[in-house]
DNA sequence: AAAGCGGGGTC
DNA sequence: GACCCAGCTTT
């Protein structure tokens, strides 16, 4: 590409950064912790999904000392529900080596902060960028289609080969002045314009100079990548209860949420029906033999490879049984105390079922 | 190079 | 349903 051209397109996405750009509350942020915070929280997560996070893990954790103190149990509470939470472990394994080898003050060099865990070239290459004001670009999903576009770049876009020219490609686009808001701008067109459907070409700073426009091919790039279908996964789950606590335990040895707490689950196989498997857990999981068994409720979610159907249901442990004792691991706890617990997801759903009924049965008694 | 990792939004 | 998202790490 021309440096002529290059300069245009710079100047007309950088203009319509300036006046179209939304309100979000990274935005103007010069301190490198909340830059690097709001990076991290936004690696393959929607903005909406990030905001009310944000500000919360910025108050509750407000500088880096703060966050490489805390305790890991109060970093993932904080983090439940947002998902891929080796991000929330390596954000304060980060926090403690800036602790220990840089007195606590964020790196300004980029070859340090790529080697923090958790932070892989995009994320560095923000943070030197925006917080920092260093010319490194950035690639992710957005600066990947609007590339793939505005260039013409054919081919898998998540294959080496491509990566390795879009990288390229949006360092040679990328101004020395300026170089984070141009950064954010690209992402900022791909998210709001130049979408994976229906792009609005029509009011795209680069309609005039985009290949996949002028060869009307603006929705066939970039390819697409294919999948396989996402296997299907059956579980149960049961809500013991027992003079008003409930038994939680936490998902220590698997690698899949661990450290989460949440009630005692299994998955079925074969011909296993869920109130049968409830029922056994219920009775392995205290210790006791129980009776009977009440269908509670369906969860139903994905997580990337999986769909999971789960059913769950309650049971009630007699009033004068003898119950296992706390132990590390597993604990008997009153609706109220529970959100002391980090729970992911379907547990959090399941907890929220147990909130609705209760409070409807305390107002109705 | 491919798979695993969560969850929610969208069409 | 399938695809997508301000990706990184492990295998």
């Amino acid at each position: 590409m021309h440096s002529s051209k290059r300069a245009i397109l710079q100047k007309r996405l950088l203009r319509w950064y300036e006046e179209n750009r939304r309100d979000l509350p990274w935005r103007n942020v010069a301190d490198p912790y909340a830059v690097w915070i709001s990076e991290v929280m936004l690696q393959q997560t929607q903005v909406q999904s990030v905001i009310p996070y944000y500000g919360r893990f910025l108050k509750k954790f407000p500088n880096i000392p703060a966050l490489a103190n805390a305790g890991t149990d109060a970093v993932l509470r904080l983090w439940a529900g947002l998902g891929y939470y080796s991000r929330a472990r390596n954000l304060q394994a980060a926090a403690r080596i800036i602790v220990e080898r840089f007195g606590g003050a964020f790196p300004g060099n980029y070859a340090d902060i790529l080697a923090l865990p958790g932070i892989g070239r995009y994320t560095a290459a923000a943070i030197a960028s925006i917080a920092f004001g260093q010319a490194y670009a950035v690639v992710d999903g957005n600066v990947s289609r609007v590339l793939t576009r505005l260039l013409g770049i054919s081919g898998e876009p998540k294959s080496i080969a491509v990566q390795s020219r879009l990288w390229e490609a949006a360092q040679r686009l990328l101004p020395a002045s300026r170089p984070g808001d141009f950064n954010q701008a690209v992402m900022e067109l791909g998210a709001t314009i130049c979408t994976p459907r229906q792009p609005e070409c029509s009011s795209c700073p680069w309609t005039r100079h985009c290949w996949a426009r002028q060869q009307g091919r603006q929705e066939s790039l970039p390819e697409k990548a294919r999948g396989g279908p996402a296997r299907k996964s059956h579980q149960a789950a049961v809500v013991v209860r027992h003079r008003g606590r409930y038994l939680i335990l936490r998902r220590s040895s698997q690698r899949l949420l661990k450290d989460f707490w949440e009630f005692p689950s299994v998955e079925l196989h074969n011909r296993q029906t869920a109130s049968e498997m409830a029922a056994r857990l219920a009775s392995e999981a205290c210790g006791l033999k129980i009776n009977s068994v009440e269908p509670l409720m369906t969860v139903k979610h994905s997580i990337t490879t999986r769909r999971i159907e789960l059913q769950v249901f309650q049971a009630e442990v007699e009033r004068g049984a003898i119950l296992e004792p706390n132990a590390p691991g597993r604990r008997w706890v009153g609706l109220k105390d529970l959100g002391r617990y980090a729970f992911a997801s379907a547990a959090q759903r399941i907890l929220a079922e147990l909130r609705k009924s209760s409070g409807a049965a305390s107002r109705t008694t």
